[in-house]
RNA sequence: GGUCCCUUCGUCUAUCGGUUAGGACGCCAGAUUUUCAAUCUGGAAAGACGGGUUCGAUUCCCGUAGGGACUGCCA
């Protein structure tokens, strides 16, 4: 049984690089009928917020990132202090007496020697008579004592991966005020919820390897490993400096669409063309994540605001339905006017762009060089209501009255009448042309 | 400073030592629809740099440069 799970720490809101992870494993789990489990990773009380946890299940449920199962490791604290007992038990975990700063300047004296600033283990050899001198003073925090061997795995992504755990500190598990810390809580977690698969960014290498060694010491097998690489912004910075670029909710709010971003994501940073999907079923069918590199990749929002439009006029008319009747759009007249705009949205709100242009009316833009020409056609218009033939009768009339033809017949009265170069068919379009043309001069 | 990873068209990438270095997206042009879009056809566009191995290197090795990750009482 394949088990996933995207596990966020509800302290901020979710980008893309997050979005990369969550949907490669919801579509590991999908595609094996298994279970992806959404898990809160809040033991940090004062960095997390429920108005995170609630953003992350909103941006969730608008991709149709559908979890089986909520977790939130502060509601597991128990099992976490049996972990600790454990791991003390069988001697591999130490108590240390460090302060932040003292901490600091160690690892600063190291690296001023060409050390590299790994934990000198003070800790594990103190005498307990100082140990207890010490624990009077300030509480103590835990450290998981390594074995200094290299670690190997099979990485789903990367491959043979080794690391060397002799060049790593021994983690801190647990701080000084007690909060248990992510790389011991998550070892936890994964053993048990049974999780096979765990796919997450290639920030976490390092951890793999010691979480390894945890697995091992708390006498469980390790999951399945894939390590993607992290994701940039189109200048290669990373994501989230900029604070709130690339949320998934500024996405959602620019018009993006859930699908189209989604197939974006399940293909960017592999070898295989990005294919525009309708369902995360189709998604999930096509991942292949040996296809992935390891070099990080970068995430332009124009790519999938592209996709967004191609998506659009994808759609048939009862999957936009409600939005062109909140636009205003008569039920009799959706079917017609759906097909004549589909083609040209670059987001869903254009709908309404377009209705409104209908039925209040548009200004237009003329040329100066336009002027006598627009106006000459304008005479020859028939009046409102126009229907379906409308265009082409008019234009076929003023071509031969104005002797021009092909793009300079067409594009003036284009823009005579929506005020746009671009747009839906015109003939099309006339038909729902109710609103008066305000004319006037372009610049 | 240390460890690890990465570097091919604008972007994502293919290439198991010999290829006109291929594809996709984007871009440009033409065709077509006497409009927009769509579609079709075509086009421009790449091996970071320096050594080495080899008959032959984008491919293997070393180095340099550049980028990234980790090196937290964050996750």
């Amino acid at each position: 049984m394949t088990v996933c799970r995207f596990a966020p720490s509800p302290t901020g809101h979710l980008h893309v690089g997050n979005l990369r992870t969550a949907l490669l494993n919801f579509l590991i789990a999908r595609r094996a009928g298994g279970t992806f489990i959404l898990r809160l990773d809040d033991t940090d009380r004062e960095r997390s917020s429920e108005t995170y946890a609630d953003a992350i299940r909103t941006d969730l449920e608008w991709l149709g990132l559908a979890w089986d199962r909520e977790e939130r490791q502060s509601a597991r604290l128990e099992r976490y202090h049996g972990a600790k007992d454990e791991l003390i038990r069988s001697g591999r975990l130490y108590e240390c007496f460090e302060t932040p700063a003292e901490l600091e300047l160690k690892r600063k004296m190291q690296r001023r020697r060409g050390q590299p600033p790994v934990y000198d283990r003070t800790g594990l050899h103190l005498p307990q008579s100082e140990k207890a001198a010490l624990r009077a003073e300030r509480a103590g925090h835990w450290r998981f004592l390594l074995d200094r061997e290299r670690v190997d795995w099979t990485d789903r992504i990367l491959g043979e991966v080794s690391v060397d755990a002799a060049s790593v500190s021994d983690p801190i598990l647990i701080r000084g005020d007690g909060q248990f810390l992510y790389t011991l809580a998550s070892v936890c977690d994964d053993i048990d919820f049974h999780v096979t698969d765990v796919v997450r960014g290639s920030d976490h290498v390092t951890n793999t390897a010691t979480q390894v060694q945890i697995f091992r010491s708390l006498s469980c097998g390790a999951p399945d490993f894939a390590h993607h690489s992290l994701l940039t912004g189109p200048d290669g910075e990373a994501l989230g400096k900029r604070i709130g670029a690339m949320s998934l909710r500024d996405l959602r709010d620019a018009g993006i669409e859930p699908m189209a971003l989604l197939s974006h994501l399940a293909r960017l940073g592999t070898s295989a063309p990005v294919q525009l999907r309708a369902s995360l079923d189709e998604l999930a069918q096509d991942l292949d994540l040996s296809r992935f590199g390891a070099a990080p990749a970068k995430f332009d929002a124009r790519d999938a605001r592209a996709l967004t439009s191609r998506y659009l006029s994808s759609l048939p008319v009862a999957e936009v339905m409600p939005d062109l009747v909140s636009a205003g759009v008569p039920v009799g007249d959706a079917q017609p006017f759906w097909e004549a705009i589909r083609e040209n949205l670059d987001v869903r709100a254009d709908i309404g762009f377009w209705w409104r242009l209908c039925t209040d009316g548009a200004d237009s833009r003329i040329e100066p060089a336009d002027r006598d020409y627009v106006a000459a056609a304008c005479s020859l218009l028939p009046p409102q209501p126009w229907d379906g033939g409308t265009w082409q009768s008019w234009t076929a009339r003023v071509g031969q009255a104005t002797g021009r033809k092909g793009r300079s017949l067409y594009l003036p009265l284009r823009m005579a009448l929506t005020g746009r170069s671009r747009g839906p068919d015109m003939s099309r379009l006339m038909p729902f042309m109710k609103g008066a043309v305000r004319y006037r001069q372009a610049e």
